[in-house]
DNA sequence: CCAGACGTTGTT
DNA sequence: GTCTGG
DNA sequence: CCAGACGTTGTT
DNA sequence: GTCTGG
């Protein structure tokens, strides 16, 4: 799945995804929902840029934009065929920079949520697809889903499925407007060691709040 | 041919 | 049960 | 993803 | 826009 994440902001960023500078202004972020516009990495030319789009891909063909929220993830298994992601697959693949991400535990009739976040590094690189549609003023919405793939390891514990994290080497790689053939092998589970798992507060069950605290292992 | 969908997740 | 809002 | 709503009328 | 189902 991967329906929440947080975002905490460094200077970090820029130097990672090696980013032409803007004057985005990034917000620190610990329960990021479908629906927000959040900072995503895209390729434009030869540069890297940011930019600010709406989680939820909305198709350049959707008449109606509620279609997006539909499409918060895109399965990795399928996404070759989906009439949403094709096109976007082929010439706009972006990285959704996370601090981490939540998966919630089904037990019994609760909800337990779970915090995962990077061993050593400072961010998770998200691989993601983006489309570019039109309001009715002919204004570019722009717009993301994250790619999912069945858990590894160290997920698998607490949920089947997880979002597709990309290696440093792997970043350049679905970013760079090849042949998208070559970088379907990048659509795989994470190394389970690069990564860290604890369980959190039901508080951030609620899209309302975005405490740090969520963080923040429960005791 | 036209009309209608276009998605993932979890739960049953 | 299913949709909407965050 | 989870939480919360899910409806209409008339009156203030 | 493009595919599927009828």
């Amino acid at each position: 799945m991967c329906g929440r994440y947080s975002f905490i902001p460094s200077e970090k960023l820029f130097l990672k995804y090696k980013t032409v500078q803007t004057n985005y202004v990034f917000l620190p972020r610990y329960n990021v929902c479908p629906g927000e516009n959040m900072p995503v990495v895209f390729k434009k030319g030869n540069d890297n840029y940011f930019a600010e789009m709406k989680w939820g891909l909305i198709p350049f063909w959707a008449k109606d934009k509620k279609i997006g929220d539909n499409m918060i993830n895109a399965r990795a298994e399928t996404i070759e065929e989906k009439p949403s992601f094709k096109q976007p697959l082929k010439t706009k693949r972006c990285i959704i920079p996370a601090s981490g991400f939540y998966e919630w535990k089904r037990e019994g009739k609760e909800n337990v949520p779970h915090y995962f976040s990077p061993a050593n590094d400072a961010y998770f690189s998200f691989a993601g697809v983006y489309d570019i549609w039109k309001d009715k003023h002919e204004q570019d919405i722009y717009s993301y889903a994250i790619i999912t793939t069945q858990a590894n390891e160290i997920v698998d514990k607490i949920h089947d499925r997880m979002p597709v994290i990309l290696n440093e080497a792997g970043e350049e790689q679905w970013l760079q407007n090849s042949n998208y053939h070559s970088v379907l092998g990048l659509l795989k589970p994470y190394d389970s060691k690069k990564m860290q798992v604890y369980q959190v507060s039901k508080e951030v069950n609620s899209s309302k709040m975005d405490l740090a605290e969520f963080i923040l292992p429960q005791e």
